[in-house]
DNA sequence: TGAACATATGAATATATGTTCATATGAGTA
DNA sequence: TACTCATATGAACATATATTCATATGTTCA
Protein backbone atom coordinates (compact mmCIF):
# COMPACT_ATOMS: atom_id res chain seq x y z
CA UNK A 1 0.00 0.00 0.00
CA UNK A 2 1.42 3.21 -1.03
CA UNK A 3 -0.21 6.22 0.69
CA UNK A 4 2.66 8.55 -0.95
CA UNK A 5 0.92 7.41 -4.30
CA UNK A 6 -2.73 7.80 -3.81
CA UNK A 7 -3.81 10.36 -1.56
CA UNK A 8 -7.77 9.00 -1.90
CA UNK A 9 -9.66 7.92 0.87
CA UNK A 10 -13.00 6.76 -0.76
CA UNK A 11 -12.02 3.14 -1.99
CA UNK A 12 -13.26 -0.22 -0.39
CA UNK A 13 -10.74 -1.05 1.62
CA UNK A 14 -12.33 -4.48 2.70
CA UNK A 15 -12.36 -5.25 -1.35
CA UNK A 16 -8.69 -4.06 -1.51
CA UNK A 17 -7.52 -6.34 1.08
CA UNK A 18 -9.90 -9.80 0.02
CA UNK A 19 -8.39 -9.25 -4.04
CA UNK A 20 -4.73 -8.88 -3.06
CA UNK A 21 -4.74 -11.93 -1.18
CA UNK A 22 -6.23 -13.43 -4.10
CA UNK A 23 -3.35 -12.48 -5.90
CA UNK A 24 -0.50 -14.53 -7.37
CA UNK A 25 2.98 -13.59 -6.70
CA UNK A 26 5.01 -11.16 -8.48
CA UNK A 27 7.53 -14.31 -9.87
CA UNK A 28 4.30 -15.43 -11.67
CA UNK A 29 2.68 -12.06 -12.79
CA UNK A 30 6.97 -11.87 -14.35
CA UNK A 31 6.75 -14.95 -15.99
CA UNK A 32 3.56 -14.84 -17.40
CA UNK A 33 4.23 -11.42 -18.56
CA UNK A 34 7.66 -12.51 -20.09
CA UNK A 35 6.22 -15.25 -22.62
CA UNK A 36 3.77 -12.73 -23.72
CA UNK A 37 6.30 -10.35 -24.47
CA UNK A 38 8.41 -13.01 -26.47
CA UNK A 39 5.11 -13.20 -28.58
CA UNK A 40 5.16 -10.05 -28.63
CA UNK A 41 7.23 -9.36 -31.18
CA UNK A 42 6.14 -8.75 -35.21
CA UNK A 43 9.52 -10.60 -37.14
CA UNK A 44 9.59 -13.58 -33.95
CA UNK A 45 5.92 -13.95 -34.51
CA UNK A 46 6.24 -14.80 -38.09
CA UNK A 47 9.13 -17.32 -37.61
CA UNK A 48 6.82 -19.02 -35.61
CA UNK A 49 4.02 -19.11 -38.10
CA UNK A 50 6.52 -20.41 -40.62
CA UNK A 51 7.96 -23.34 -38.48
CA UNK A 52 4.53 -24.20 -37.67
CA UNK A 53 4.22 -24.57 -41.55
CA UNK A 54 7.35 -26.33 -41.81
CA UNK A 55 10.68 -26.83 -40.39
CA UNK A 56 13.79 -24.83 -41.52
CA UNK A 57 17.11 -24.28 -41.02
CA UNK A 58 18.14 -20.46 -40.16
CA UNK A 59 19.01 -19.53 -43.79
CA UNK A 60 15.82 -20.42 -45.34
CA UNK A 61 14.10 -18.51 -42.51
CA UNK A 62 16.70 -15.59 -43.42
CA UNK A 63 15.30 -15.58 -47.14
CA UNK A 64 11.46 -16.15 -46.40
CA UNK A 65 11.15 -13.64 -44.25
CA UNK A 66 13.74 -11.22 -45.44
CA UNK A 67 15.83 -10.92 -42.26
CA UNK A 68 19.62 -11.10 -41.72
CA UNK A 69 20.68 -14.35 -41.09
CA UNK A 70 22.15 -12.28 -37.59
CA UNK A 71 19.19 -11.21 -36.98
CA UNK A 72 17.08 -14.61 -37.16
CA UNK A 73 19.44 -16.50 -34.85
CA UNK A 74 19.37 -13.33 -32.01
CA UNK A 75 15.13 -14.03 -32.30
CA UNK A 76 15.87 -17.81 -32.63
CA UNK A 77 18.02 -17.88 -29.32
CA UNK A 78 15.32 -16.23 -27.01
CA UNK A 79 12.68 -18.60 -28.67
CA UNK A 80 15.13 -21.49 -27.36
CA UNK A 81 15.78 -19.82 -24.20
CA UNK A 82 11.86 -19.67 -23.54
CA UNK A 83 11.29 -23.08 -24.93
CA UNK A 84 8.92 -22.36 -27.81
CA UNK A 85 10.95 -23.84 -30.37
CA UNK A 86 13.36 -26.70 -30.38
CA UNK A 87 16.52 -27.83 -33.08
CA UNK A 88 18.05 -30.44 -34.51
CA UNK A 89 21.69 -29.99 -36.36
CA UNK A 90 22.51 -31.96 -39.40
CA UNK A 91 25.61 -31.07 -40.87
CA UNK A 92 26.40 -27.60 -41.26
CA UNK A 93 22.79 -27.04 -40.61
CA UNK A 94 20.64 -26.46 -37.82
CA UNK A 95 16.70 -27.12 -38.27
CA UNK A 96 14.39 -25.64 -36.03
CA UNK A 97 11.03 -26.11 -35.28
CA UNK A 98 8.18 -25.47 -32.91
CA UNK A 99 8.42 -27.30 -29.84
CA UNK A 100 4.37 -27.70 -29.20
CA UNK A 101 1.52 -26.48 -30.87
CA UNK A 102 0.30 -24.83 -27.96
CA UNK A 103 1.96 -21.60 -29.28
CA UNK A 104 0.48 -21.70 -32.60
CA UNK A 105 -3.46 -22.14 -30.83
CA UNK A 106 -2.68 -19.13 -28.64
CA UNK A 107 -1.46 -17.12 -31.88
CA UNK A 108 -4.68 -18.40 -33.90
CA UNK A 109 -6.72 -17.21 -30.81
CA UNK A 110 -5.29 -13.81 -30.56
CA UNK A 111 -5.85 -13.55 -34.38
CA UNK A 112 -9.61 -14.01 -33.86
CA UNK A 113 -9.29 -10.70 -30.84
CA UNK A 114 -9.47 -8.36 -33.95
CA UNK B 1 13.71 -12.44 -51.02
CA UNK B 2 16.73 -10.52 -50.04
CA UNK B 3 20.47 -12.23 -51.35
CA UNK B 4 22.10 -8.92 -50.21
CA UNK B 5 21.06 -10.72 -46.94
CA UNK B 6 21.71 -14.68 -47.44
CA UNK B 7 24.29 -15.83 -50.02
CA UNK B 8 23.62 -19.63 -49.26
CA UNK B 9 22.50 -21.25 -52.19
CA UNK B 10 21.89 -24.58 -50.42
CA UNK B 11 18.12 -23.77 -49.54
CA UNK B 12 15.32 -25.89 -50.65
CA UNK B 13 13.73 -22.85 -53.18
CA UNK B 14 10.63 -24.91 -53.55
CA UNK B 15 9.47 -25.16 -50.39
CA UNK B 16 10.76 -21.68 -49.19
CA UNK B 17 8.02 -20.87 -52.06
CA UNK B 18 5.60 -23.05 -50.82
CA UNK B 19 5.40 -21.64 -47.02
CA UNK B 20 5.50 -18.33 -48.68
CA UNK B 21 2.38 -18.92 -50.11
CA UNK B 22 0.77 -19.58 -47.04
CA UNK B 23 1.91 -16.75 -44.51
CA UNK B 24 -0.50 -14.44 -43.88
CA UNK B 25 -0.22 -10.91 -44.70
CA UNK B 26 1.85 -8.21 -42.57
CA UNK B 27 -0.68 -6.41 -41.18
CA UNK B 28 -1.72 -9.46 -39.94
CA UNK B 29 1.19 -10.33 -37.92
CA UNK B 30 1.26 -6.96 -36.76
CA UNK B 31 -1.65 -6.68 -35.23
CA UNK B 32 -1.07 -10.51 -33.79
CA UNK B 33 2.26 -9.10 -32.27
CA UNK B 34 0.76 -5.73 -30.72
CA UNK B 35 -1.89 -7.67 -29.00
CA UNK B 36 0.97 -10.08 -27.55
CA UNK B 37 2.91 -6.96 -26.98
CA UNK B 38 0.00 -5.53 -24.78
CA UNK B 39 -0.08 -8.39 -22.36
CA UNK B 40 3.73 -8.84 -22.58
CA UNK B 41 4.27 -6.30 -19.55
CA UNK B 42 4.13 -7.02 -15.70
CA UNK B 43 2.10 -4.51 -14.38
CA UNK B 44 -0.38 -4.79 -17.55
CA UNK B 45 -1.06 -8.76 -16.79
CA UNK B 46 -1.23 -7.60 -12.66
CA UNK B 47 -4.15 -5.09 -13.35
CA UNK B 48 -5.64 -7.98 -15.76
CA UNK B 49 -5.83 -10.64 -12.87
CA UNK B 50 -7.46 -7.89 -10.59
CA UNK B 51 -10.02 -6.78 -12.81
CA UNK B 52 -10.25 -10.64 -13.41
CA UNK B 53 -11.75 -11.29 -9.28
CA UNK B 54 -13.12 -7.51 -9.27
CA UNK B 55 -14.23 -4.58 -11.01
CA UNK B 56 -12.29 -1.48 -9.95
CA UNK B 57 -11.87 2.00 -9.96
CA UNK B 58 -8.35 3.64 -10.81
CA UNK B 59 -6.91 4.84 -7.33
CA UNK B 60 -8.59 1.57 -6.22
CA UNK B 61 -5.94 -0.38 -8.88
CA UNK B 62 -3.42 2.24 -7.73
CA UNK B 63 -3.44 1.08 -4.34
CA UNK B 64 -3.86 -2.37 -4.71
CA UNK B 65 -0.86 -2.89 -7.16
CA UNK B 66 1.07 0.00 -5.04
CA UNK B 67 1.45 2.06 -8.59
CA UNK B 68 1.19 6.03 -9.15
CA UNK B 69 -2.40 7.16 -10.36
CA UNK B 70 -0.63 8.23 -13.60
CA UNK B 71 1.18 4.96 -14.37
CA UNK B 72 -2.33 3.30 -14.01
CA UNK B 73 -3.90 5.28 -15.91
CA UNK B 74 -1.31 4.81 -19.08
CA UNK B 75 -1.36 1.77 -18.24
CA UNK B 76 -5.28 1.41 -18.13
CA UNK B 77 -5.34 3.57 -21.90
CA UNK B 78 -3.49 0.68 -23.36
CA UNK B 79 -5.61 -1.88 -22.61
CA UNK B 80 -8.76 0.18 -23.36
CA UNK B 81 -7.22 1.12 -26.58
CA UNK B 82 -6.74 -2.95 -27.76
CA UNK B 83 -10.21 -3.74 -26.37
CA UNK B 84 -9.04 -5.65 -23.39
CA UNK B 85 -10.80 -3.50 -20.66
CA UNK B 86 -13.57 -1.73 -20.81
CA UNK B 87 -15.13 1.23 -18.42
CA UNK B 88 -18.33 2.77 -16.52
CA UNK B 89 -18.26 6.02 -15.21
CA UNK B 90 -19.85 6.74 -11.65
CA UNK B 91 -19.98 10.42 -10.55
CA UNK B 92 -16.68 11.04 -10.29
CA UNK B 93 -14.90 7.92 -11.11
CA UNK B 94 -14.46 5.28 -13.58
CA UNK B 95 -14.99 1.53 -13.23
CA UNK B 96 -12.62 -0.77 -15.26
CA UNK B 97 -13.59 -4.30 -16.15
CA UNK B 98 -12.45 -7.05 -18.28
CA UNK B 99 -13.95 -6.75 -21.60
CA UNK B 100 -14.20 -10.62 -22.32
CA UNK B 101 -12.69 -13.67 -20.09
CA UNK B 102 -10.77 -14.62 -23.86
CA UNK B 103 -7.95 -12.87 -22.29
CA UNK B 104 -7.73 -14.63 -18.72
CA UNK B 105 -8.29 -17.73 -20.54
CA UNK B 106 -4.87 -16.92 -22.69
CA UNK B 107 -2.91 -15.71 -19.11
CA UNK B 108 -4.23 -19.40 -17.31
CA UNK B 109 -2.85 -21.08 -20.27
CA UNK B 110 0.25 -19.23 -20.46
CA UNK B 111 0.88 -19.85 -16.82
CA UNK B 112 0.73 -23.04 -17.40
CA UNK B 113 4.14 -22.86 -20.12
CA UNK B 114 6.55 -22.82 -17.52
C1' DT C 1 45.48 -28.45 -43.29
C1' DG C 2 43.15 -24.84 -45.67
C1' DA C 3 38.93 -23.03 -47.56
C1' DA C 4 34.10 -22.45 -47.93
C1' DC C 5 29.80 -23.00 -45.66
C1' DA C 6 26.37 -22.30 -41.82
C1' DT C 7 25.33 -20.53 -37.51
C1' DA C 8 26.16 -18.07 -33.13
C1' DT C 9 27.51 -14.20 -30.50
C1' DG C 10 29.21 -9.62 -28.41
C1' DA C 11 29.17 -4.77 -28.79
C1' DA C 12 27.21 -0.71 -30.57
C1' DT C 13 23.41 1.82 -32.20
C1' DA C 14 18.80 3.19 -32.88
C1' DT C 15 14.19 2.77 -31.58
C1' DA C 16 10.38 1.55 -28.49
C1' DT C 17 8.43 1.46 -24.10
C1' DG C 18 7.14 2.61 -19.15
C1' DT C 19 7.25 5.72 -15.51
C1' DT C 20 7.38 10.20 -13.49
C1' DC C 21 6.20 14.94 -13.18
C1' DA C 22 3.38 18.66 -14.00
C1' DT C 23 -0.86 19.93 -15.43
C1' DA C 24 -5.45 19.65 -17.70
C1' DT C 25 -10.14 18.02 -17.54
C1' DG C 26 -14.42 17.07 -15.52
C1' DA C 27 -17.69 15.97 -11.94
C1' DG C 28 -19.57 16.90 -7.46
C1' DT C 29 -20.20 20.09 -3.45
C1' DA C 30 -20.03 24.05 -0.21
C1' DT D 1 -18.38 30.32 -8.37
C1' DA D 2 -14.61 28.37 -5.89
C1' DC D 3 -12.87 24.19 -4.20
C1' DT D 4 -11.93 19.30 -3.75
C1' DC D 5 -11.89 14.86 -5.71
C1' DA D 6 -10.84 11.52 -9.48
C1' DT D 7 -8.94 10.67 -13.76
C1' DA D 8 -6.51 11.70 -18.09
C1' DT D 9 -2.75 13.39 -20.68
C1' DG D 10 1.67 15.47 -22.74
C1' DA D 11 6.52 15.87 -22.30
C1' DA D 12 10.76 14.35 -20.44
C1' DC D 13 13.58 10.83 -18.89
C1' DA D 14 15.37 6.26 -18.14
C1' DT D 15 15.34 1.64 -19.46
C1' DA D 16 14.50 -2.22 -22.58
C1' DT D 17 14.66 -4.17 -27.00
C1' DA D 18 15.89 -5.30 -31.96
C1' DT D 19 18.93 -4.87 -35.52
C1' DT D 20 23.41 -4.31 -37.57
C1' DC D 21 28.24 -5.06 -37.90
C1' DA D 22 32.19 -7.57 -37.11
C1' DT D 23 33.84 -11.69 -35.75
C1' DA D 24 33.99 -16.31 -33.55
C1' DT D 25 32.70 -21.11 -33.69
C1' DG D 26 32.01 -25.39 -35.83
C1' DT D 27 31.26 -28.46 -39.86
C1' DT D 28 32.33 -30.39 -44.35
C1' DC D 29 35.22 -31.16 -48.22
C1' DA D 30 39.19 -30.72 -51.40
Amino acid sequence: MSSQYCEIKSVREDIIQEISKKMSSNKTYNEIANLFKVLGDFNRIRILCALYHHEFCVCELSLLLDMSQSAISHQLRLLRNNDIVKYRKENKKVFYSLESSEIISMIKKVSEHG
